[in-house]
DNA sequence: AACTTTTTCGCAAACGTTTGCGGAAAGATT
DNA sequence: AATCTTTCCGCAAACGTTTGCGAAAAAGTT
């Protein structure tokens, strides 16, 4: 457009002031009915639309949150920004995605676009690698809050929703053991993200309470390495029988395409159980048994989070999202 | 941050106008090397970031691209995503991401959004039902330039850059033929969606050319239909031999778990093409033969499109990604 | 010494909106 | 008829930045 509409373009076709022109599109009591009716009929006709910019200036903040995660290509990742986007658009918001990519620096960057745009909070799921702290406490200098969820920092007070790892870790030993396993192997990701850590605890802390005598090879993959290559220490024999844990849908990922090249079988030859967002497991035959992590739920839960704080609720917390069980075939 | 730094401040600590202070910062020629260091050192000491609402108040439109989809769940819609934003980054821009769910109030809302926001482009994916032409036609109006993708409009003059889909038709029919299959079953999607047009176009030409004798049932996943009722039509030893072809990845998903289900196995009992983003399919065993359509290199191809006319070649066009067949053992 | 050129900087307007304050006109109350 | 309310509206400043223009000071040229 050429001439957007402006509210001086409406003041001068209707010889009134552009404070009653703004005044009178938002109702304000003090322009009359005869006023608001005409205004509001020429805006219309003009295809008036307000400048985000010049209110977003004076308001010094804008009607968008943003979410960084660190690839958007992850089942668990794009459910959790669908019940951002969903909630948000229902307050008027909008959201902004980033991708860091395990890179710090991107991290930064991202975050310092963020300030730019002076986004009205942001959601954050950290990289592997670092723990970007001056960073982070950046944002809280300029006031911009900060929900981080999934992949957490272990310090700092930080708002946090996470999944239980630990109970999402201590429910897997629960099943492994109940199946009767003495011995499993565990493969997990990269061990410097809470997660992980989480989870591999939740195993630990299990076993050692509940059954001392089932241990597990704990695998990590890490740097982009890859899953069969990982697994390829592990002859036919020695995998026949026993049972595999998946950390993570990307893992599950890998250990799949594993499992069909050295042609063994769920569960006849072999026991698989994942924690998982819960759609790929279901697309198996035997169904894959899972822990389920919602990415949807702990969407909605950030939001609520951030709401809170958005209404002034400032006191940092942390919260964690109960997982549960599904049953499949695959042990 | 309670008082960010601003030009003026800056301006007010070295006694300097703030138009030397704006000047100094972006290494304009008027200003003296003395005083762009001491305004340099200043800026970094008080942490100033510039603010884009002023900014953009200025250029009149900001750095941002939206991408409207229906429903970023999807593996060939975030791959297309995480390719634009990659590309995007790589020159400033940020991106807006934005769900119309099939719904086209919400795509007109969304269109809207971009607007207020005077995003520099919109990259879309229009919604199955709808054409919401007055909507993309006031795009222009406001001089936004807009990119269709994929799901692309039947008719107007717009911008289109999206998977050969009569192609990707043709060539499944191809290797249908090839297998020496007289009849087979197509499961497409929603019959108003462009894609499943211009894929079933071209299954129909291919056919008529090559292998007039060739027949296939065609059936529409349409309004949250499901694959699986779909199917239920035809009974175990009508499908036995036969040929499934599947128009995308979400109708994957409806098959396998329906072939797991009536204990079809791939190839022996049944066969299986399908169009794919290429990650899907290798995941089973065997590997689903498939068409791909790469949402990567699309999103590249949208972004070079859009840089295009961001440079001033308006000229409207179209632009089609050829697709590749990779063998899996499915069929 | 008188001039031109170059260097360096500030003034002020503009982008479009919101809002506190004050004022005129109309109506209501004595 | 004088005073007080109420209704309706405009003025002007503010948000932070960019930029054309002009001007003072410094440097260079006769």
């Amino acid at each position: 457009m050429r001439n957007p509409a402006t509210l001086k373009k409406i003041s001068d076709h209707l010889s009134v002031s552009i404070s009653t022109v703004s005044r009178a599109l938002k109702d304000h009591q003090d322009v009359s009915p005869e006023t608001k009716r005409r205004v509001k009929e020429l805006a219309e006709m003009l295809d008036y639309e307000p400048n985000s910019f010049a209110i977003n200036l004076r308001k010094k903040h804008s009607d968008l949150f943003a979410v960084i995660v660190p690839e958007i290509s992850s089942y668990f990742y794009h459910s959790f920004i669908e019940a951002v986007e969903e909630e948000a658009r229902l307050k008027g918001f909008s959201i902004m995605i980033l991708q860091s990519r395990n890179n710090p620096e991107l991290e930064s960057n991202n975050l310092r676009l963020c300030r730019y745009n002076h986004v009205a909070g942001v959601f954050i799921a950290v990289n592997n690698s670092s723990e970007n702290h001056p960073a982070f406490k950046k944002m809280e200098d300029w006031d911009i809050p900060m929900v981080f969820f999934d992949k957490v920092p272990a310090e700092g007070n930080f708002n946090k929703v996470c999944m239980a790892d630990e109970q999402a870790g201590a429910l897997s030993a629960e099943k492994i053991v109940q199946k009767g396993h003495q011995h499993f192997i565990a493969v997990m990701g990269s061990p410097s993200m809470s997660i992980t850590i989480g989870r591999e605890n939740g195993i630990r802390t299990y076993l050692s309470k509940y059954a001392p005598g089932v241990t597990f090879d704990c695998l990590y993959v890490d740097h982009g390495e890859k899953v069969e290559t990982l697994l390829d220490r592990y002859s036919n024999s020695e995998l026949q029988g026993k049972l595999l844990f998946s950390m993570s849908d990307e893992i599950l990922c890998g250990i799949i395409p594993f499992l069909n090249q050295r042609g063994l079988k769920l569960p006849a030859d072999i026991s698989l159980l994942t924690i998982s967002n819960g759609f790929l497991p279901r697309l198996f035959s035997p169904q894959v048994c899972y822990i389920e992590t919602n990415g949807n739920k702990l969407g909605k839960m950030a939001f609520n989070r951030m709401s809170e704080i958005l209404d002034g609720k400032k006191v940092v917390c942390e919260r964690l999202l109960d997982c549960e069980y599904f049953s499949g075939g695959s042990m």
